[in-house]
DNA sequence: GTCGTACTTGACGTTTACGTCAACGTAAGG
DNA sequence: CCTTACGTTGACGTAAACGTCAAGTACGAC
């Protein structure tokens, strides 16, 4: 589990808490906790949200749709293509925001050089 | 104030908080709060920043280099340029994250929509 | 005058996402 | 057998970022 913690770069307590909170259901082998291929991919897309600012709440909602993406159920997948393209929608304003903020950055950094050059 | 706060999306509760947390100096008239044009920027970046998940310790350490731009001291300006250089590079990464993300998304979109014309 | 609205400070409450500590089990190594 | 390391549950603590009163001030409209 340790194991597992460093490779996610987080702490043991952080994984029992997103079980805790129903983020990731590993089995069992006794007592102790055993983390499958699902589960890492779980919560490599939980961490991935959350590096992106989205609280739990709504990791737990885009990782639970990509797990019920194989229900074949015509209404669900109709509900979860909706969601996805708000996610995309979302997610390229997030590019777009991004860009300009990069492009600020960058344009201060050039002025500091510009400065530097001018006081030898 | 309650105006500015609508035209920034957040509570006049927030604005106040910043304040305290010295984020903002906005002038007074009196006892009231008057915003200038700098408060408007430091405001503007300081949100932005918070959507990218960014803490208001961050955020602050940002505004405040921006502002200390003009720091013509020549040690100053390279410790700034440096971090300047250190955020680019992050932006950088988000951006990467970001691409991949929403590349996944809008593969899992595109298997939805392939299930649905299968569907009818 | 007083009503309504917007502002002020101050204090306490709340949610999120964990950290930390206690008390215990278990498997491996010397 | 004892220690060490890692695991377990449970309870409590905490920092960040506000929300939510409470109580008072200021100002224009009626």
């Amino acid at each position: 589990m340790g194991e597992l913690a460093d490779e996610l770069g987080v702490t043991t307590r952080t994984l029992r808490f997103y079980e805790a909170e129903g983020l990731v259901s590993p089995q069992r082998s006794g007592s102790n906790r055993v983390y499958g291929q699902r589960d890492h991919a779980r919560l490599r897309l939980i961490l991935r949200g959350r590096r992106f600012g989205m609280t739990l709440g709504e990791c737990r909602e885009i990782v639970d749709m990509y797990d019920g993406a194989e229900s074949s159920e015509q209404r669900q997948l109709q509900i979860l293509l909706a969601r996805l393209d708000e996610i995309a929608a979302d997610l390229r304003a997030r590019q777009a925001d991004l860009r300009r903020t990069l492009g600020e950055v960058t344009d201060v950094a050039a002025q500091c050089r510009d400065r530097l050059t001018e006081l030898g």
